[in-house]
DNA sequence: TAGAATACCTAGCATATTACTAGGAATACT
DNA sequence: AGTATTCCTAGTAATATGCTAGGTATTCTA
């Protein structure tokens, strides 16, 4: 997992988070999260495209959650952030002939799909309960 | 995962398979896997001090388990040959000021340990029963 | 004893990926 | 008009990946 996929999820967090205040800068969410702006732009743009959050242009804009935060889940961001299989037989079987009769395909299936159940078990709703219970200590 | 993990692997699962035959050359692993020896020389070299496999070396030489298929579980494999860590701050908490107060951070832990089981739980025993089972097909 | 087959060791290298930074254009609020 | 923002495209240093190459040391076999 590139930083791509972990800043990409804080950023998520983040705007879920602060929901309440309208729509989350990239100055902002650069400050909360210790991350540059310039670097945060790139991050959000699959995750726009993704349909995962909306942009509001101009002063005052920033971005939204498009959906409620119960219905985002890790999953959905991190595969829109980068390539989460562990190896290219799984995208793209063709690319190794042997995969047929090879005992070690099926345990890389095994690992893909722990993480992807994981992942998609996780609502940002989920994480937003855990982060506070975090600051609560 | 990279090809080191995945090749090394498969000939840790090779060496396994052919135990009966004595000591297994990097030239027939490479034959039958379908990869060079040159690299083979750099995957099994790792193994070799992580305590996997034993050398034998001159004419007939090769490499022999060094315990049983039983006793030699994927994540052994794994580990000797890269990094398995999703990301950096599970490994070097101290890489990042933020992991206790980040939500997120808890999320890999869940990935890390959830291969981590699965891939101990899996001995090269398993994977020959597994690899055999194929074969039968 | 010579030769062949092997493991062992070190270096190099092309390609791709990562983790950014930089500069500017378009848009919208005040 | 000015400012704050998103949006778009390039560039780039550092690192990792996936090898190849060349040679040395060791051991078996004829």
């Amino acid at each position: 997992m590139s930083t791509k996929g972990r800043y990409g999820t804080r950023a998520m967090l983040d705007i879920a988070l602060n929901y309440e205040k309208g729509p989350v800068s990239l100055r902002e969410l650069a400050q909360r999260q210790e991350l540059s702006v310039k670097y945060l732009e790139q991050l959000i743009q699959p995750l726009k495209e993704a349909g995962l959050v909306e942009s509001i242009r101009g002063a005052g804009g920033g971005y939204t959650l498009s959906r409620l935060p119960s219905e985002i889940n890790l999953l959905q961001i991190v595969q829109a952030l980068e390539n989460l299989s562990p190896v290219d037989c799984l995208d793209t079987p063709e690319s190794c002939p042997r995969v047929s009769k090879c005992a070690t395909y099926d345990v890389w299936k095994e690992l893909q799909d722990s993480t992807y159940n994981i992942l998609a078990s996780l609502t940002l709703m989920d994480m937003m309960e855990r982060q506070r219970q975090k600051s609560e200590l």
